[in-house]
DNA sequence: AATATGACGTA
DNA sequence: CGTACGTCATATTG
């Protein structure tokens, strides 16, 4: 834990990690198009701008070495004498770095005569003195001497500079076995090659911290050098004046003189103009919008042609007091932004149409607020979950949430969901949101203060209404606020997840995926990457001479559905293995990711994203949770790794059966259909009989197959040819079998074809509750960009649809488990199913719930049938 | 280091 | 030549 209240000092030796970064980025990819090698420079950046991010530092500076010569070199002539000369290419890239990190105003040190680390040392001595938090970041082991409880060092790892590993006290000895102020004695011993240090011959780190333990210190040592027998001691007597000199020379001198003292290094602004000049000299073009980022800073854009910044009113600042007056006579809507740190409301800024006001959440303002978010005075948010989450931990409820900017955004064109407020500002207002404040590297808010984003936010709110049609508009209101508010609660109770019966089945298949792994290599009679396409085109393609498969962008597949088709053309035992070798290894890395997101309570929270999908759908990240395994026995004990959490009695599944087929028929009118589901019997059979003129007793296994796929291929535009790929049956039949189910089932084929054929007339389609998706390619001259958007366009209203409504669904079961005050309570959704985590008692009552609302979320010409599991697990209410 | 790609898990 | 997603490992690119 770092303590928040400290000042943070960065300090950087930059020499050491431009080289790493140097040698670690392939240099032919670095060069701009006058032949300016910018490896070293980009890595370092890229590397610092990510530290920036990570750690806040308050303070910055970064140091270099003058030249190879320093009082060292002095004192002992072959001191890294046996450096060979940096590469012509490296050379000149200093400069340029310290040109960046000017434009950057990051305040760049060196001095003549002595080594960077020198004035890492002076300054993380001096800052550490003046009560920073000192964070000192070097590819040199000597700086290892620096570490404190105040100073911690950031070494670059051997994978290169963008792992760098953490040194406090405590990994200092666990990793050299000695405290950070012995390590140069350790080192002084065994000897420093890189910098031509000859240590004590046949001694190595571990007789090294021997010795040190055993004689308390270096000097002890070596004055009693006497005393130690054998070869070793020998050697350590004939060299104690080179351990002497290493000693020497490795102590960092912490009292150089500097021009300046830890606390001028503060950070400041970065100069934009002059970043953007050295980087497009450099030709860096994603740098420049990270540096942007880490500096707090909004990319103004080119200059004269940025739309001017319009003045947000500068908030007021009210105590509590003040607070409530202020609230008591705002008139109308109210935007509301809360700046979250640690996952709590830290400062709050509401607006009206003209004035604003922003407040620390203390306990007074936050009584104040507490009442006021629970009352119904209207509220409008951008980007509204993690601030409702934030305040729900903070024992608030939010009520008359009426608008979302960014939901908003996302309605009015899924297919570019815009990711900040500043994105609708620039969209919808054509102005920028105001700069950062630069003594912040990494603003909470959008670079303009709580209150300023609200006041911007009720701007962009008012100007996305005039956009939103009014059938987009209630599904803004009736049906994604109400989910918003259902989600934050889902994602904050998590579900519970066995880190026992996890880690053991990751072992076991750790170890089958290796055994696989090794009969697969003996097989081919050589080691290949069996996780690397490439390699495998190689194995396949070349050495065992299979036919070339589906061709892909950069080769051919090996995809499962190939290799299925080629073991049955061209048998191999090879195939098998790897086939089995991808199961295990993908179900090991689904096991691990979900055993590290398990939280300190038990559970794992995901992170719905609502505007993540262009139909309507939710997605979830962090980890997915809704693309956990189900389909094979194996992959059934992850789902029984999820399971009730304490203080629950069981979990509770339920799913919509065949919700999309439902939504066709009720779109489509198909009297067959409607027919289908009505009739009660299996949908499959029902079908089947229709399409292959007989009764459904007369049903074959292979039949239901047939129109089982035929009837779900149907919502996604399927072809004949696809239809014929996946049942593995020639394309006439195919062609034979959709002629015959759409001779029997007319109408869907004329709905199918009638709303792409709206969709081109509106350029849109639409759901049934009114959400749109735009289709502007449905009209394109290229065919395979047309006939792409036909059949998503296709889809889109029946995908849509569903997702609508169980989204429905879901929030009024949560409103109703509210209502009821049970405290049974929905926990994920995985697009037509729900889980439920009942609480004891509450079972009969959370089943009906559940069941109805479900089953009355929308109103169609079929029913929807609702299927309910219940067990302790996932897997066990699973069916 | 970031991005693209192939593969594969779900509905 | 079947829609909608997210994540992982590897390969490629800047």
């Amino acid at each position: 834990m770092t303590d928040a209240a400290k000042p943070t000092l960065l300090i950087v030796d930059g020499h050491s990690l431009a080289y790493r970064a140097f040698f670690a980025l392939p240099v032919d990819n670095f060069t701009t198009k006058d032949g300016q090698h910018t490896n070293g420079v980009y890595g370092f950046l890229s590397m610092f701008v990510n530290l920036l991010k990570a750690e806040k530092p308050t303070h910055v500076a970064v140091a270099f070495d003058t030249s190879r010569q320093s009082f060292r070199t002095r004192e002992y002539a072959e001191y890294k004498a046996n450096r060979s000369e940096s590469p012509a290419e490296f050379k000149g890239q200093i400069p340029l770095l310290q040109d960046c990190l000017a434009a950057m105003n990051i305040t760049v040190l060196q001095k003549e005569d002595f080594e960077a680390d020198d004035i890492l040392a002076t300054l993380a001595t001096e800052g550490s003195a003046a009560g920073f938090e000192v964070l000192v970041c070097s590819g040199d082991r000597d700086t290892i001497q620096l570490v404190n409880d105040d100073i911690t060092l950031l070494y670059p790892s051997v994978q290169g500079v963008s792992q760098l590993k953490r040194y406090d006290p405590a990994a200092v000895m666990e990793k050299y076995g000695v405290p950070p102020e012995n390590y140069p004695d350790i080192a002084a011993l065994v000897g420093e090659t890189s910098d031509n240090l000859p240590g004590v011959p046949k001694v190595g780190e571990k007789t090294a911290v021997k010795w040190l333990t055993q004689y308390g210190s270096l000097d002890e040592l070596l004055e009693r050098s006497g005393e130690i027998k054998g070869v070793v001691g020998g050697n350590l007597r004939d060299h104690l004046d080179d351990v002497r000199r290493n000693r020497r020379l490795n102590r960092l001198l912490r009292d150089v003189e500097l021009p300046v003292t830890p606390d001028d290094l503060a950070v400041k602004p970065i100069d934009a103009q002059a970043v953007r000049d050295i980087f497009a000299r450099l030709e860096f073009r994603t740098l420049l919008p990270r540096v942007f980022e880490a500096a707090g800073a909004i990319d103004p854009g080119p200059g004269p042609d940025a739309a001017p910044a319009v003045a947000a009113p500068t908030p007021a600042q009210p105590d509590a007091a003040g607070l409530t007056a202020w609230l008591g006579e705002a008139e109308g809507e109210v935007a509301v932004t809360v700046a979250v740190s640690g996952g709590l409301p830290e400062r709050v800024g509401l607006a009206t149409a003209d004035a604003a006001v922003e407040v620390d959440w203390t306990d007074e303002t936050g009584a104040v607020l507490s009442g006021w978010f629970a009352s119904a005075t209207p509220k409008v948010f951008s980007d509204a979950k993690p601030q409702i989450k934030a305040l729900r931990r903070a024992g608030v409820v939010v009520d008359a949430l009426v608008f979302d900017a960014i939901i908003a955004g996302w309605l009015l064109r899924p297919s570019f969901p815009d990711k900040s407020l500043a994105d609708l500002v620039d969209r919808y207002l054509g102005e920028k949101l105001p700069e950062a404040d630069p003594s912040q590297l990494v603003p909470e808010t959008e670079g303009a203060t709580p209150g300023q984003v609200a006041w911007f936010t009720l701007r962009v709110a008012d100007a996305l209404r005039e956009e939103l049609p009014e059938g987009v508009a209630s599904v803004l209101t009736d049906i994604e606020l109400p989910t918003l508010i259902t989600l934050a609660d889902m994602e904050l109770a998590g579900v519970s997840v066995s880190h026992e019966k996890l880690s053991g089945f990751s072992t076991e298949l750790a170890e089958r995926a290796d055994a696989i792994a090794q009969q697969a290599y003996a097989t081919i009679e050589r080691e290949v990457n069996l996780g690397s396409p490439k390699q495998l085109q190689e194995v396949l393609f070349e050495q065992l001479q299979l036919p070339k498969t589906r061709k892909t962008k950069t080769g051919y597949s090996t995809d499962a559905a190939v290799l299925a088709d080629l073991q049955e053309s061209h048998p191999h035992p090879f195939l098998d293995q790897l086939l089995q070798h991808r199961e295990a290894t993908k179900l090991r890395q689904i096991i691990e990711s979900l055993d590290t997101a398990i939280a300190a309570d038990g559970r794992i929270h995901t992170t719905y994203v609502q505007t993540g999908s262009q139909t309507g759908r939710l997605s979830s990240t962090d980890p997915n949770l809704q693309n956990i395994p189900i389909r094979t026995t194996e992959s059934r004990r992850i789902r029984a790794a999820f399971q009730v959490g304490e203080g629950y009695e069981t979990l509770l599944t339920a799913d919509y059966s065949q919700i999309e087929m439902r939504i066709m028929a009720h779109l489509s009118g198909d009297p067959g259909l409607i027919e289908a589901f009505n009739s009660g019997e299996d949908l499959h059979r029902f079908v089947g009989a229709r399409v292959f003129g007989v009764t459904p007793e007369e049903v074959t296994s292979a039949m239901r197959t047939k129109v089982k796929a035929m009837s779900y291929g149907l919502v996604y535009g399927l072809s004949a040819f696809g239809l014929s790929k996946q049942l593995r049956i020639e394309q006439s039949e195919a062609k034979g079998l959709m002629l015959e189910y759409f001779a029997r089932f007319g109408a869907v084929r004329d709905y199918l074809r009638s709303s792409v054929e709206q969709a081109k007339i509106d350029g849109y389609t639409e759901t049934i509750f009114g959400r749109r998706r735009p289709f502007p390619d449905l009209s394109s001259p290229n065919r395979v960009l047309r006939e792409n958007a036909e059949r998503a366009a296709l889809n889109a209203p029946i995908q849509g649809s569903a997702a609508d409504i169980m989204k429905i669904a879901l929030f009024r079961i949560h409103a109703e488990f509210a209502q009821q005050q049970l405290r049974s309570r929905v926990l994920l959704q995985i697009h037509d199913e729900l889980v439920v985590e009942v609480a004891p008692g509450e079972w009969d009552a959370a089943e009906r719930i559940v069941r109805e609302r479900m089953g009355d979320a929308a109103d169609l010409s079929v029913p929807l049938d609702v299927q309910i599991g219940r067990g302790a697990d996932w897997d066990e209410a699973g069916h």
